[in-house]
DNA sequence: CCGACTTTATAAAGCCCCTTTCCTAACCCC
DNA sequence: GGGGTTAGGAAAGGGGCTTTATAAAGTCGG
C-alpha cells in the first residue's frame, strides 16, 4: 500500500496550476489562487517554477481599477512540443502538440491486416513520429516527450505491453523497442487511461474529483478518475467495463463471454443491433464499421426512423451500462468519448440520458452529469501527449543530485 | 476537488500504525517501522502520541540477542471503549468494544413492522446503547465515541440520513436526534462503508490499497476501498452495486428496476432462486429469510443436491456480478461479507470462485483474491465502532486552539 | 568484573511543503 | 504629486518526514 509524501502534494499542485493556466490563458496569479484554493505565495512559487521551465511566459498586465495591475501569464506555446501516439488495431495516429496542446502536425499510418509483429508496429510509430517533427519544423531538442497509447494491459513503469488482445501480444517490451528508434523521453499507457487523462486536463472532467470516461470505439472501456487521480487498479487493468456482463447469457462477445456491454455498444455491436432490427438496411456496410456508423450518424441527423430506432436500442444497452457505473462509483460526470460517441453525438446522448434515468438510482443519478467529450481530435493522442507533459513536469520535482565536486555531472533525465 | 495537506499524511500514518499494533499486539517499534515503511523516528513519535492517549501501553521487552532489547507496546484494551450501532430494517444491534476491538457487551432490539419513525428508531438505539454500557460496567468517561450505521444515503459530515429506502426517510437529521439521548461523540455512516472500514482495519482488506467488500444481506451492496481509503463518491452514494443491472429486463427488483444483482443474490433473491427451482422444497420458509438461508446452509453442508443446486444458481449470478466489479476496479481482494455470506460460507465461496473465473478477464482475475470475511461478529457494528475510533484518533491531530488568556477553555471535542 | 560490541530509542538538524504576515512596488484618482 | 488600493515577493512560522548523532541497555569475551 503506497504512502503519500509531501512531494506528491507539490506535484499535484503543479499539475493543477498548469492545467488552470492552459485552460484560461492568459490568467493572473490571483485568479489561479482563487481557482486552485492555494495561497498566493504557493501559486507564485509554482508559477515561478513554470516560468523557469519556459513552459509559461509573462504576457503583460491586466488593466487596473485603482491598484497595482495583475501580471498575466500564459502558456508559452512554443516553449516545447509534445507527441502523442495512438496505436490502434488498424492504424497508428501521431499528433504533435505545442504546450497549449494545439495540434501542430498529424500523421497517420494504416496497418495492413496481418501486420501484428511488434517490430512492424514500432516502425510505423517511428515513421509517423519522424514525420510530424519534420512537418512542424520543430527542433528535436524542443520535443519534451512522446506519449504512447497502446490497447490492452500496460505496465507504465516498465514500459511493457503485458497483453494486447488485438495482436495477441504477451509481455512485449514496447518501450525498449521504441527507444531504439525514438530519442525523446517515452511514456507508455493504454487508451482508456489516456482518454481519462485528456478529459481530466482539458476536457469535461476538469476540476472533478470523480469522473468516468466511457470509451466507445471498436472496443469499449472506461477510464476512471477517482479521488482526483487516475485509478489504475492493482494490476493496471482497471476500467474493463466493456467486458462486464449486462445481459447474462446474452450475445456472444469477442472476449469469449456472453452478454458483455461491448457486444452491444461497441461499433460491431451497434452494427449487430442494426442488422437484427433491419437486416436489409441500406445503412449497413458489411465489414466496414466506420462506414456503417457514419451512415447511421447521417441518417439519425435526418430523422430516419430506422436509424433513430437503432440508436435508441443501442442507448438502451449503453444507458443500463452507464447506470451501473453511476450506481457503483457515483461520479460527478460521465464523459462519452472516442469516435463512435463523436459521430453519433447529441442524438445518442439524448437517448442515453433517458435510458440512464430509467436504470440509475435517484441520488447518484442526480449527482452525475452525462456529456459528450468536448475534445475535438483523437483523445488517445491528446491523453498520450498529456502523459508526456506530466512526465516533463515530474522531472522538476526530482531530487537534485548533490554535487560532489567541481566536475559533478548534472542530473540525467529519466524517461518513463 | 479536495486537496490533500501534509496533516492528512500524518493522520493516515497514525491510522496505519494503530492498525498494525491492533493486528500484531504486542509489537515493537522496529516491527512497526518495517511493516509501515516509515522511519523509526516517525514511528517513535506516533507511538509516543498513542501512549500519551493511553490507547496503547508498554508491556515489556523482547529478548535481546546482543543489543538493547526492543520495547514492546500493545493495545491498552481497557484504555477506552467504543460503541458500534447497526441499524437495520428489522433490528438494532449495538456492541461495545474495548480498544482491541473485542466485544465486551451486546444488545439487540427488534423493531416491529411499522416502527419506522425516526424517533422510534432513535429510542431503540438509545436503550441498547445504555444497556451495553451498563452490562460492561464501563464508566461513561471511557467511552470514546459511538459509530452508527444506518442504511441508505448518509451524509457523514452533517449527520443527516438523506434517504433510507426501508422507511422512506428523507433528510432525517439522525445525528441531532441521537445526540439528545446519547452524550458521547457520534459518527454516522452507512453499512456498506462500515463493512469496508471493518475489513480495512481488521479483516481481509488489511494492507490492501484496492479492495471491494461485497455485502450480502437482505439488501446487497459493495463497500469500495480505493487507493487505500474509502471511496464515497461525490454524493456519498457510491457502492450501490446491488442495483446494477445484470440481466437486462430480468427479474423485478424492489428498487423498481429489473434484473438488478440484488434481485438474484440478496436473501429474498436467493429464496426466489430456490422457489423457482424447487417450488415445494422443505427448505423454503415463506416470509422468513433468515430461516430459509439457515436451512439452505445446513442442507448444503449435508450435500443436499437441491440445496447445492440453489447455491450454484445463486453463485452464477453473484459470480457474474463480482466479475463485473473485478473487471472495472481491478481490486486486490474481494471480501464476501454480511450474514448471508457468513452462513453460506465455503460452499458459496467455492461456487462463486468458479463463476467469477468464467466471467472475469484473465489479468484482473489473476490479481484479485476472493475470500469470505474473517470478521466473526456483525461487521456493520465493528465498522461503525471503527469510525468512532478514527474519530478519536482524528482529534489528536486537531489544530490546538490558541489560548487567549489564563482561563482559556480547552478545545471541545467535535462529533461527526 | 569490566570493557567492547551491538542494538534500540530519543534528540537534533535538515529538508520539503504550505500558509500567514509584512513590506515594497505599481497604479489610479484627486 | 500625495493618498488610497492592489499585487507580488520575502521572511517567518507551523507541520511532516528522514537522516544523523547521541544516549541507553543489553550480550559477550577476556
Amino acid at each position: 500500500m503506497k504512502r503519500g509524501t509531501s512531494r506528491d502534494i507539490r506535484t499535484a499542485n503543479r499539475y493543477e496550476v498548469l492545467r488552470q493556466i492552459i485552460a484560461a490563458s492568459p490568467t493572473s496569479r490571483q485568479e489561479l489562487a482563487a481557482a486552485t484554493g492555494l495561497s498566493l505565495a504557493t501559486v507564485a512559487t509554482l508559477v515561478g517554477e513554470l516560468l523557469d521551465l519556459r513552459m509559461i511566459t509573462e504576457v503583460g498586465f491586466e488593466d487596473s481599477a485603482g491598484g497595482r495591475p495583475r501580471g498575466l501569464v500564459a502558456v508559452n506555446a512554443s516553449g516545447g512540443a509534445l507527441i502523442g501516439v495512438d496505436i490502434a488495431e488498424t492504424y497508428v495516429h501521431v499528433e504533435l502538440f505545442d504546450l497549449a496542446l494545439n495540434v501542430l502536425a498529424r500523421a497517420e499510418e494504416n496497418m495492413r491486416p496481418g501486420e501484428s509483429r511488434p517490430q512492424q508496429v514500432v516502425s510505423h510509430v517511428a515513421a509517423a513520429a519522424g514525420s510530424v517533427v519534420a512537418q512542424a519544423g520543430v527542433e528535436a531538442a524542443r520535443v519534451l516527450g512522446v506519449g504512447v497509447s497502446v490497447p490492452g494491459q500496460v505496465d507504465r513503469a516498465t514500459g511493457i505491453s503485458e497483453y494486447a488482445p488485438n495482436w495477441d501480444w504477451h509481455d512485449v517490451p514496447l518501450l525498449d523497442l521504441l527507444s531504439e528508434h525514438i530519442a525523446y523521453p517515452l511514456y507508455l499507457d493504454n487508451p482508456l487511461r489516456a482518454g481519462a487523462v485528456a478529459e481530466l486536463w482539458f476536457g469535461a472532467a476538469r476540476g472533478h474529483g470523480d469522473a468516468v470516461v466511457v470509451n466507445l470505439g471498436t472496443g469499449v472501456g472506461a477510464g476512471l478518475v477517482l479521488g482526483g487521480g487516475l485509478h489504475r487498479g492493482v494490476s493496471n487493468s482497471a476500467g474493463e467495463w466493456g467486458h462486464t456482463t449486462l445481459v447474462l447469457d446474452g450475445r456472444p462477445c469477442r472476449c469469449g463471454n456472453r452478454g458483455c456491454v461491448e457486444a452491444y455498444v461497441g461499433a460491431p455491436g451497434i452494427m449487430q443491433n442494426l442488422s437484427e432490427l433491419f437486416p436489409h438496411s441500406p445503412l449497413l456496410h458489411a465489414d466496414d464499421q466506420t462506414a456503417t456508423i457514419d451512415a447511421l450518424a447521417v441518417a439519425v441527423a435526418a430523422d430516419d426512423p430506422a436509424a433513430v430506432q437503432v440508436v435508441r436500442e443501442t442507448a438502451r444497452y449503453l444507458g443500463a451500462g452507464i447506470a451501473n457505473l453511476i450506481n457503483v462509483l457515483n461520479p460527478e460526470v460521465v464523459v462519452l468519448s472516442s469516435w463512435v460517441a463523436a459521430r453519433l453525438g447529441e442524438p445518442l446522448l439524448k437517448e442515453v440520458r433517458e435510458a440512464v434515468a430509467r436504470h440509475a438510482l435517484q441520488r447518484p443519478l442526480a449527482a452525475g452529469r452525462i456529456v459528450v467529450s468536448p475534445i475535438p481530435s483523437d483523445p488517445a493522442c491528446l491523453g498520450a501527449a498529456t502523459f508526456a507533459l506530466e512526465g516533463a513536469l515530474q522531472s522538476v520535482g526530482q531530487r537534485h543530485v548533490r554535487r560532489t565536486g567541481v566536475g559533478a555531472r548534472s542530473r540525467t533525465a529519466s524517461a518513463g
